[in-house]
RNA sequence: GGCCCGGUGGUGAAAUUGGUAUACACGCAAGACUUAAAAUCUUGUUGCAGCAAUGCAGUGUGGGUUCGAGUCCCACCCGGGCCACCA
């Protein structure tokens, strides 16, 4: 047999693949018939120009799951396309000259050919490119039903700005103060603008407390249940789908929506009515949110944002000076700034006062740059001596602590230090509120009669902001509304549709949006009364594509069999289809993406073209791999490790094994140039084990392998293997051992089950042992062994005791790891010698003209991909003999081979006749003896 | 400051969820084959002591629960991630 080698093999297999999925039909393709439905979904990439390897760990790695599932039965749907849209394409435009979109669809191109490397299952048919009009026709389609129902709307306010890339930055794609895609300072601009009034479903996108508790981590150990119902089956009965997301993301989601149950509290300006005595008081009045309103008797200050719109009239004229300076300070302040500086408070005095409402005091009002204008009300009760960080801004500027909670019922000690600030306790200082526990009953007590009082209203408010989704860039969706003088805003109907992007246009940023220099396609007539008018020359968001593209993969059956739309994604099939069975991705998705994507499914639901609430079933988070230094793979690091090298070295079936093997899927872990050595031995192995298997290829002797070892096992306890491609022969029978049976079920089981509980690195160790026990008794068989037992050399014959039934076994549970290797052995094992790669390259040309001609039933023969998975029988599962840990006081004193189902006055009895467990006891015996069936006997004495 | 993960050999990591700690792999060492090297195969590899059998210690630290703890509880130390003057 000639030399594993990996490209050779590749490129063979490969040929042979075509695997195509009836989206209108799902079927078990080996059983002919209706069958179970798996949607298997892997974020789908942005055309940066090349693969690199955390494109194969985040591909080629869950493909593994994607086969297995496809042995299982279950028709897959793993659908790939492009988010190709943004920054990057035009950036790279204004570099170097090139078109976005030539840019963008050479890259795609470039990264399709690699992808097809991998040897993963992706399915290109439906392919999804957000940069082509057919798809973000539907991105315009669903941002008007959102404006139809006053979801989208255009507000001017403060607004993150990157003066790199000149467009504003939504909230989530602002990192430490800093632009997500240049790293480049973020500035606050006032900017006019779209947003997406996410806001509105804050209360929907919260998870449950339950479904966290319940809700499994990635690196969750426990078995998966990925046994995913049929195409009906998919929601409980109560119509609440079960869905298994990481803990950390739902946690994550939680914190950023920021639920806060608490009161707005009016606060009187007196200077401010009596200047306009006449008017109605309510724009006289400061509101501020707490969540802490049982510490109101302790106001001693307040304070509001500098952009706060009062702030005009409340700075007295003494006093004006030094506030407008201090809110010109803190305008240039830069978002970083602001956040990372020292937590240094500053702030002013603007010369007012507010009165308490419970007590009637009056407090001043200050100005600080720590209130933020957005959040709540933009102005807060400062209660220094029950909060921290009141403690210190009024430590700062001198302002009067009051004690309102105290460590007893009468505690009246000053607060001096920042160790006296209580936030639990005894209401003290609080007029008929005194005595009260801090916080219950306390806090409902105070909002109830804050309430009542008319002082107050309770209000639930939320951290999660309105998603900005105007980008004054060029390479993305024309936002589809037309600004006419006198109809104002319109929106495109339905049938303009879409609005497509001009293709000449002066991209350089030159502080406006780029399409506002295409003139001409500015230019349009009003569809309501015809008039001159102009289109919005700003783009949508990139993340607005990604919030819904997984439907759109299921917009037609098949490339030739499209249908008339009406909708984003054909509805028939999204409803065998929805939800996903699992999402693959980054982590760092988990407050962008995911969480815009829940929101267009709930508001698609909303609007009753899905049914679903939660798109994915199961999502799952992949790591990142790092150069061997440690450090991220960058150019700039000089780590960067390509995986095409890998792959032209090794093979893609060692680089994906590797990938799976480094760790837990979810680790950040660096590549190691030695591991890779380590998988691509393995594979070798695998490889070179094929001459020692006994069948019909090469050289068996039956009297050997029968002889060598008896089975006490007849025929019947083979286990069966259901439709694998030729019959085990009378020869191969009867051979396999109780304790082959033991090694090879219980690979069976662990690798399954290991797979679909995304342990992907433990499946690989386990393939690992079993190859190690199948190479170690090839290996024992081939060694003449003289009297004394010594090895003195290799047997002359190629005598072995590795049946093509095992063998057959090994490569199926390997398949989806190495799809490329096992299909060529698979192929080696049912076909004549001159068909396979072993016997030189003749084999080719012929092999290929019989692929293009069989219809798509003979890949099924054939493929070792088509082939079920096998299944295990739980009897051998557990090993016949066992070691019995024999313990004196719980340490290990000896251990002993033992029969699986031992008795306990048997192993009793075992244990005391041991002489190095005797030593650890007294003459009296144990004094208590815990037994754990088939594992451990412990003797107390 | 808040929330969430982690801490196990020289390295990446396993550990049936309370039952032999260090599977599997890398690395290293020795041996076989070879004129030699590479490749391959075999053996060893937690630390300490010992020729060995074996003994003792051992999963960040200190306590606790238990016949038995890497795993559970309490306190602390260290590392990582995300959010953050959030009222």
């Amino acid at each position: 047999m000639i030399k594993y080698q990996p490209s050779k093999v590749e490129e063979k297999s490969r040929k042979k693949w075509k695997y195509k999925v009836d989206l209108s039909r799902p079927s078990d393709e080996s059983q002919g018939k209706l069958g179970k439905k798996f949607y298997f979904l892997v974020e789908f990439t942005y055309p940066s120009g090349d693969l690199h390897m955390g494109h194969w760990f985040a591909f080629a790695v869950p493909d593994i799951l994607a086969r297995l599932k496809r042995m299982q039965g279950y028709t897959v749907f793993a659908p790939n396309g492009f988010d190709a849209f943004g920054l990057p394409a035009e950036n790279a435009a204004i570099r170097r000259g090139i078109h976005p979109k030539d840019w963008t669809f050479s890259n795609i191109k470039r990264m399709k050919e690699q992808f097809s490397t991998m040897g993963a299952i992706y399915d290109w048919e439906h392919e999804v490119i957000t940069c082509e009009p057919d798809f973000y026709k539907w991105n315009q389609w669903i941002f008007l039903k959102m404006y139809e129902k006053g979801l989208a709307y255009r507000g001017k306010i403060l607004s993150n700005w990157c003066p790199k890339d000149q467009t504003v930055l939504a909230n989530e794609n602002v990192e430490n103060g800093k632009c997500w895609r240049c790293g480049t300072e973020v500035v606050q601009k006032e900017v006019e603008q779209w947003f997406l009034k996410i806001t509105e479903y804050a209360e929907k996108l919260l998870w449950k407390e339950q479904s966290i508790v319940s809700g499994q981590s990635t690196t969750s150990t426990t078995g998966l249940n990925l046994k995913v119902s049929d195409t009906r089956d998919t929601r409980t009965t109560r119509g609440t789908l079960e869905v298994d997301w990481p803990k950390s993301l739902k946690e994550s989601q939680n914190n950023w929506i920021g639920k806060s149950e608490g009161i707005i509290i009016k606060f009187q300006i007196p200077q401010l009515r009596q200047g306009f005595a006449g008017r109605a008081n309510t724009k006289f009045q400061i509101e501020v949110f707490t969540k802490f309103p049982e510490t109101i008797f302790g106001v001693t200050y307040m304070v509001i944002a500098p952009e706060h719109p009062l702030v005009g009239q409340l700075a007295t004229a003494e006093h004006k000076k030094d506030v407008e300076d201090y809110i010109k300070l803190s305008k240039k302040k830069s978002e970083l700034e602001r956040t990372s500086l020292e937590k240094q408070k500053t702030g002013v005095f603007t010369g007012s006062h507010v009165v308490n409402p419970v007590n009637d005091e009056k407090v001043p009002v200050w100005v600080a740059d720590y209130v933020i204008a957005t959040y709540g009300t933009g102005a807060v009760m400062g209660v220094p001596g029950s909060d921290l960080r009141d403690f210190e801004f009024a430590k700062k500027f001198d302002l009067p602590i009051v004690r309102v909670i105290g460590s007893s019922k009468n505690d009246q000690s000053e607060v001096l230090s920042d160790k006296d600030v209580l936030e639990e306790g005894w209401l003290v200082n609080s007029g008929q509120f005194n005595s009260l526990a801090v916080p219950e009953p306390a806090k409902e007590k105070i909002m109830d009669y804050l309430v009542e009082k008319g002082w107050g209203k309770r209000k639930v408010n939320y951290h999660l902001h309105d998603w900005s989704i105007s980008r004054q860039r060029y390479w993305g969706t024309p936002i589809p509304i037309i600004y006419c003088d006198r109809c104002g805003v319109v929106p495109v109907p339905e049938k303009d549709l879409p609005v497509l992007l001009p293709y000449d246009v002066d991209f350089a940023p030159k502080g406006k949006p780029p399409l506002a220099t295409a003139e001409e396609w500015v230019r349009v007539k009003c569809p309501n009364c015809g008039e001159e008018a102009r289109r919005d020359v700003e783009t949508l968001d990139t993340f607005f594509d990604s919030s819904w593209y997984f439907l759109r993969y299921l917009r037609h059956i098949g490339t030739n069999n499209k249908k008339d739309e009406n909708l984003p994604f054909a509805r028939d099939l999204a409803e065998i289809w929805l939800p996903v069975d699992v999402y693959f991705g980054g982590a760092e998705h988990t407050l962008g993406h995911t969480l815009y994507s829940r929101f267009f499914v709930k508001f698609l639901k909303d609007i009753g073209v899905l049914k679903i609430d939660e798109y994915a079933k199961k999502r799952v988070h992949h790591g990142v791999i790092l150069g061997s230094d440690g450090q991220r793979m960058s150019k700039s690091h000089g780590n960067v490790v390509n995986p095409d090298d890998e792959v032209a070295k090794y093979g893609a079936d060692a680089v994906r094994m590797y990938l799976a093997f480094l760790g837990p899927y979810d680790l950040v872990a660096p590549w190691d140039p030695g591991g890779i050595r380590g998988v691509y031995h393995f594979l070798e192995r695998v490889w070179k084990l094929f001459d020692a298997v006994a069948g019909p290829v090469s050289s068996f002797h039956p009297a050997s392998a029968r002889s060598s070892r008896k089975s006490r096992v007849g025929q019947k306890d083979n286990v069966e293997l259901r439709a694998v491609g030729s019959p085990p022969t009378a020869a191969t029978r009867n051979v396999l051992t109780d304790e082959d049976k033991f090694w090879m079920n219980k690979t069976i089981k662990k690798v399954g089950e290991d797979i679909e509980g995304i342990k992907f690195n433990t499946a690989v160790s386990t393939m690992m042992e079993w190859l190690n026990y199948l190479s170690g008794k090839v290996h024992r068989s081939s060694l003449i062994v003289n009297r004394e037992g010594s090895k003195v050399g290799k047997s002359p014959m190629n005598d072995t005791r590795l049946t093509i039934h095992e063998y057959e076994v090994f490569l199926r549970l390997l398949a989806p790891f190495a799809p490329h290797i096992t299909e060529e052995l698979w192929e080696m094992l049912h076909s004549s010698p001159s068909d396979v790669i072993a016997s030189e390259a003749k084999q080719s040309k012929k092999k290929i003209a019989t692929d293009s001609s069989s219809p798509r039933n003979d890949n099924v023969k054939w493929s070792i991909h088509s082939q079920p998975w096998p299944e295990y029988d739980e009897r051998f599962v557990k090993a016949q003999t066992v070691t019995l840990v024999v313990q004196v006081n719980g340490k290990v004193r000896d251990s002993l081979p033992v029969e699986a189902g031992i008795s306990q006055t048997e192993a009793e009895k075992l244990a005391l006749a041991s002489v190095k467990v005797q030593k650890f006891l007294n003459t009296k015996g144990p004094r208590k003896v815990v037994f754990v069936p088939g594992r451990l006997i412990n003797l107390v004495v």
